[in-house]
RNA sequence: GGGGGGUUAGCUCAGCGGUAGAGCUCCUGCUUUACACGCAGGUGGUCGCAGGUUCGAUCCCUGCACCCCCCA
C-alpha cells in the first residue's frame, strides 16, 4: 500500500493507465470462444476532422457498457473504426483547395483522391488519439475503415448481389440534385426549411380560349421547360381548357393541356398546373403517364442550359429574376408573398434542384419488410422505446434509395460498359464483356452513397463476406449506441442489410441517445458555445468529463452539458481522491481483515455494508436499463453522502483509538477498505483512470481494476435493522445541529439530549444506547440520557423518537420564527390528512396500505405537534 | 399538412397515481488533523393554462397556449 499525493492531478496518470491496459491486452476479448460475450461496433466517425463533445458522449456510454460487462466477466469486444464519409470529406478538401484558388477538376480525380487519402490518415490519427484520451476501451487491433480493401470487397459483393436479385436498378429519374456539390443525393440528405418567397401567377395563351390559363408556381424559371399544362378531369372551372393547346410564353412552344387527377389538386390555386417533367418529381410522373417530352433547362451546375435559349448560361436565380421581369412587362405575371418549404443540401446548404438524370437505385420495400418484422417481434428493441413508432412510420412509407453519387471519394460502382454498350455488374473487374467479349470495359465513374457501405459495418468489420473466425464468433453484435438523428440514415439500413445478407439482426438492442446541447442551445461555432472534448479533458480530467456526460444521459432528445457540471464532477473526483487518502492513511501499517463474514460488526459497519450492497444492486439494474444518469447519481450519493459524510465521520473516533476496542478497530478498517475498493469498482466504468490509480495504490496490483469483478451486492447482507438505527442516528444528529441554529448557538456549543424509551417507536429507542458514543460524538452532546425529557427542555419527535433538547447559552428568540413555521406546516398537513381520513370513500376505496400509512402519519404529526407545543415558551 | 417530444426550485435536469428530488447557484456559520474542488445548517416550487377521470393527479384523458424535433 502506497500513499497518494496530496493533490489530485488527473493529467499525471490518465495516459499512463491507458497504455498499461492496452499493452496488457485488456481491450481484446479474453476467454474461450463460446463463453458469454458482449460485442459492440463503434458508430464510425467521419474522417472530416476531429470529434466533438457529442461523439464523446456516445463513446462514454459505450465505454461504460464495455467496462461494466468486462468486469462482469463477459468476453468484451468493442470495435473501433472510421467512415470515409464521401460527400462530407470531399467537401473538406474542396474547401482547402478553394483557399488556394484550386478547383477539384483542375487537379483531376486521381490527384484529388490522393489528397483525401493523406487527409484521411491524419484525421484518423486525431480521432484515435481523442478516443484514447477519453479512455475508450476499444480493441485497436481490430480497427477498420470503410474503404479498407476487405470492407470495399463487402460493398462490391453486396452491390452485385442486389443487382442480381433485381433489387438494384438503373434509370433516368428526377432526383435531388445539389448544384454546388454537383451530385445526386438521397431524400434523407435534403433538409427542408420554411422560407419567405413569392407565389407567381403566370398567364399562358390558349388557342381558342381568349382568357388564357393562369398557373401558380414558386419557380417561374422552370417554365422554360414546360411541356404541358394539366387540369383535373372533373373540375368545371377548367373544363373549357379540355383538349386545347397553350402557347408557352417567351419560348413560343405549343404545349398540350392534359387531364391528370393525381397531380392536380382541385382545392389549391387556379386549377391549372404547369408541367415540367425534367425539374419536378411529380411532373416527371405526369410526363410518364401522358408520354410528354422532358426538357432540361437547368444544368447540373445550376446554370441554364442551351435549351433555355436566351437565358442559357445564366445562374438559375438570375434567370428567375429576368423571366419575372419580362413576364411582368408583358402583363402576364403577378406575384404575392408566400411561405413555402425549400429543400437544401444537408452538407452545403445549397438550394436543391430536382434534376432528371441517370442514377442507381435500391428497390427498398422487399428489404424493409423483414426489417419491420424483427422490431415488431422484439428481436431488436429500441431504448428508449419511443423510437419504435418513429422507426415503423418511416419504414412503412419508405421510398427507393438513390445510391449513386457523382463524387470522386468513395466506393466506385462496380458496373462496367463495353464498347458495344453492354452493361455488366460484377464483384470482380471483368477482363472483357461477358455478353459480346469486347474490351476494354469502362467502369461507371460514379461512387456509392456512404451509407451504402456503413450499412454493412456490423459485419463487414469482421471480414464478411468471408466466414472469418471473428465473424463466426462476434456477429451478431449485442448493443448499438448512437444518436437518434441517424436512425433512418444508418440504423434502419443496417437492420435491412444485416437481415438480408447475414440472415441475422445485426444487434439486439439499439440505444438511441439524445444530442448534446450546451446550456440548452445547439452547439455551433458561430455561437461560440462549442465544448472541445480535449480542452474539457485538459481542464477537468477525462474522468470528470465522462462522469458529467453520463450524469446528463437522461432519455430525452437533448442532453444538456454545462461547464458547471464538469466542475461538479471534478469536485466529486477530488472527493473520492481525498477519501482514498484518508482510508489509505488509516490502514497503513495496520492489520486489515479481508474476510468480514466471521467478525462482529458495529451498527455503522453493518449499515454501510448494507448500503453498499443496496447501491451495487441499484447500479447494476440502472445500467441494464441504460439509465446512466441514475447509475451515476446512485454512486455519487453513496460515496459522497453516505460513505464520506456519514460512515467515515462515524468511525473516525474508533480508527484513531479514542473509542472502541482493538477488535472494533480491525472491523472498521476492514469495512472501510471494502467500501473503498467496491466504490472504486462500481465507479470504474464511469471514471476509469482515477479509480485505477487509487486501486493501484490500495492493492498494489497495477492495471487490474479493469478486470476486477464488478460488485453486484449479492455477497453482502441487506441489513434493515442496522439501516433503521443508523438512519435514526443521522436524523437525530441533524436535529441537534439545526436546534443549535434555531437557538443561535454556536456549532461547538454543547447540547443536552433526552431520548424517551416510551417513544412512538420503543424498539428503536431501546436499541439506541448501543450507539450512544456515536450520538455524543457526532452531535457534540454533553449529556445524553435515555429517559423522558424534563419540562424545561425543548421537545420534538424525530424518527418516531420522543426527545428533549437543551442548550445552555441561548438567544431564545433568534429561532422562534422557525418553530412557528414548523407548527404551521404540521397544522396544514394534519388538516389535509385528517380531512382525507374523514372522507368515507377514501377509507373505503383506497388500498388498505395507503389508509394505514395515512393513519400512522397522522399519529406522527400529532406527536410532533404535542412535543413542539410543549417545548414552546 | 402529418407525426413525435417538451413546459417541474434562480439555472440545468430527474421523477410520472398517495400533497415533490438532484447538481449548480444563493443565504448563514465553520482552520471539526482526508478534502475550502471542503464541512454543518438553511432559503427556494399553486409541478404551463382550463376542464375531465379518480377516494386521491405533477403523474392518466381532452382542449388550449408556448417551445423543440422529425416527415411531406
Amino acid at each position: 500500500m502506497r500513499k497518494l499525493p496530496k493533490t489530485f492531478e488527473p493529467g499525471s496518470f490518465e495516459e499512463r493507465w491507458y497504455s498499461v491496459w492496452e499493452k496488457d491486452g485488456r481491450f481484446q476479448p479474453s476467454g474461450a470462444p463460446g463463453s458469454p460475450r458482449f460485442v459492440m461496433v463503434v458508430p464510425p466517425p467521419n474522417v472530416t476532422g476531429k470529434l466533438h463533445i457529442g461523439h464523446a458522449y456516445g463513446r462514454t456510454i459505450e465505454d461504460i457498457l464495455a467496462r461494466w460487462k468486462r468486469m462482469l466477466g463477459f468476453r468484451v469486444l468493442w470495435v473501433p473504426g472510421t467512415d470515409h464519409a464521401g460527400i462530407a470529406t470531399q467537401m473538406v478538401i474542396e474547401r482547402q483547395l478553394a483557399k488556394q484558388g484550386i478547383a477539384r477538376r483542375d487537379l483531376g480525380r486521381e490527384k484529388f483522391v490522393e489528397r483525401i487519402w493523406a487527409w484521411k490518415r491524419e484525421a484518423k490519427d486525431t480521432i484515435q488519439a481523442q478516443m484514447k484520451r477519453l479512455g475508450c476501451s476499444l480493441d485497436w487491433t481490430r480497427e477498420r475503415f470503410t474503404m479498407d480493401p476487405d470492407l470495399s470487397r463487402a460493398v462490391r459483393h453486396v452491390f452485385a448481389k442486389l443487382y442480381q436479385e433485381g433489387l438494384i436498378y438503373r434509370g433516368r429519374y428526377v432526383v435531388n440534385w445539389c448544384p454546388r456539390c454537383e451530385t445526386a443525393i438521397s431524400d434523407l440528405e435534403v433538409v427542408h426549411r420554411e422560407t419567405e418567397g413569392s407565389l407567381y401567377k403566370i398567364r399562358y395563351d390558349v388557342a381558342g380560349g381568349p382568357a388564357g390559363a393562369v398557373v401558380a408556381t414558386t419557380r417561374p424559371e422552370t417554365m422554360l421547360g414546360d411541356t404541358a399544362l394539366a387540369i383535373h378531369p372533373d373540375d368545371p372551372r377548367t373544363s373549357k381548357l379540355r383538349g386545347r393547346t397553350a402557347t408557352l410564353p417567351i419560348v413560343g412552344r405549343e404545349i398540350p393541356v392534359v387531364e391528370d387527377a393525381i397531380l392536380v389538386n382541385r382545392e389549391f390555386g387556379t386549377g391549372v398546373v404547369k408541367v415540367t417533367p425534367a425539374h419536378d418529381a411529380n411532373d416527371f410522373a405526369v410526363g410518364q403517364r401522358h408520354d410528354l417530352p422532358a426538357v432540361v433547362v437547368i444544368g447540373p451546375n445550376g446554370k441554364m442550359t442551351a435549351q433555355a435559349g436566351e437565358y442559357a448560361g445564366l445562374d438559375r436565380f438570375e434567370a428567375r429574376k429576368r423571366i419575372v421581369a419580362r413576364l411582368t412587362d408583358e402583363g402576364r405575371l403577378t406575384s404575392e408573398p408566400y411561405r413555402n418549404s425549400i429543400g437544401h443540401c444537408q452538407r452545403c446548404d445549397t438550394v436543391i434542384e430536382p434534376y432528371l438524370s441517370e442514377q442507381w437505385f435500391v428497390k427498398i420495400r422487399p428489404l424493409a419488410e423483414p426489417a419491420i418484422r424483427v422490431v415488431e417481434e422484439g428481436t431488436i428493441r429500441f431504448v428508449p422505446d419511443a423510437w419504435t413508432k418513429t422507426y415503423f412510420e418511416w419504414m412503412r412509407n419508405i421510398h427507393d434509395w438513390c445510391i449513386s453519387r457523382q463524387l470522386w471519394w468513395g466506393h466506385r460502382i462496380p458496373a462496367f460498359t463495353c464498347p458495344n454498350g453492354h452493361v455488366t455488374v460484377s464483384e470482380d473487374d471483368p477482363p472483357s464483356c461477358p455478353t459480346c467479349g469486347a474490351a476494354p470495359l469502362e467502369q461507371d465513374t460514379d461512387v456509392l452513397d456512404t451509407w451504402f457501405s456503413s450499412q454493412l459495418w456490423p459485419f463487414s468489420v469482421f471480414g464478411w463476406p468471408e466466414r472469418t473466425p471473428d465473424f463466426e464468433d462476434f456477429y451478431p453484435t449485442d448493443v448499438l449506441v448512437t444518436g437518434y438523428d441517424i436512425l433512418f440514415f444508418w440504423v434502419a439500413r443496417m437492420i435491412m442489410a444485416g437481415l438480408h445478407f447475414t440472415g441475422k439482426a445485426p444487434f439486439s438492442t439499439v440505444h438511441l441517445h439524445g444530442l448534446v446541447r450546451i446550456g440548452g442551445e445547439k452547439m455551433s461555432k458561430s455561437k461560440g458555445n462549442v465544448i472541445d472534448p480535449l480542452e474539457a479533458i485538459t481542464e477537468f480530467g477525462a474522468d470528470a468529463v465522462r462522469f458529467t456526460l453520463a450524469s446528463a444521459a437522461a432519455s430525452g432528445a437533448t442532453v444538456s452539458v454545462e461547464r458547471g457540471r464538469m466542475a461538479g464532477s471534478r469536485n466529486f473526483a477530488t472527493k473520492l481522491w481525498n477519501a482514498a487518502r484518508f482510508t489509505l492513511s488509516s490502514l497503513e501499517g495496520q492489520d486489515v481483515p479481508e474476510d468480514l463474514a466471521g467478525r462482529s460488526l458495529s451498527l455503522p459497519d453493518r449499515w454501510i455494508l448494507s448500503r453498499l450492497s443496496g447501491v451495487a444492486r441499484d447500479v447494476n439494474r440502472q445500467l441494464s436499463e441504460f439509465r446512466f444518469d441514475e447509475a451515476a447519481a446512485s454512486i455519487y450519493a453513496f460515496v459522497w453522502h453516505e460513505l464520506c459524510d456519514a460512515y467515515v465521520e462515524m468511525v473516525k473516533p474508533v480508527l484513531s483509538g479514542r473509542e472502541g476496542t482493538e477488535d472494533e478497530r480491525g472491523s472498521a478498517r476492514g469495512v472501510l477498505s471494502r467500501c473503498l475498493l467496491d466504490s472504486l469498482a462500481l465507479l470504474h466504468p464511469f471514471m476509469p483512470f482515477l479509480t485505477e490509480e487509487i486501486w493501484d495504490k490500495a492493492t498494489g496490483r497495477p492495471g487490474t481494476l479493469i478486470v476486477a469483478p464488478y460488485p453486484t451486492g449479492e455477497t453482502l447482507r441487506n441489513d434493515p435493522e442496522a439501516e433503521r438505527v443508523i438512519e435514526a442516528v443521522r436524523a437525530l444528529v441533524t436535529r441537534v445541529r439545526n436546534y443549535r441554529g434555531e437557538r443561535g448557538a454556536s456549532p461547538t456549543e454543547p447540547v443536552e439530549l433526552w431520548i424517551a424509551f416510551d417513544s412512538p417507536d420503543p424498539d428503536l429507542a431501546a436499541s439506541l444506547p448501543a450507539v450512544a458514543p456515536l450520538l455524543r460524538h457526532l452531535g457534540r452532546i454533553s449529556e445524553l440520557r435515555f429517559e423522558a425529557p424534563p419540562g424545561a427542555a425543548f421537545r420534538d419527535v424525530v424518527s418516531k423518537l420522543s426527545l428533549g433538547l437543551r442548550v445552555r447559552e441561548t438567544d431564545a428568540d433568534s429561532g422562534s420564527g422557525r418553530l412557528e413555521k414548523a407548527l404551521a406546516e404540521i397544522e396544514q398537513e394534519y388538516d389535509g390528512l385528517s380531512a382525507k381520513m374523514r372522507n368515507p370513500s377514501f377509507v373505503d376505496k383506497a388500498p388498505p396500505a395507503v389508509v394505514e400509512k395515512t393513519r400512522r402519519r397522522l399519529l406522527e404529526l400529532e406527536e410532533r405537534r404535542a412535543a413542539l407545543s410543549a417545548g414552546r415558551s
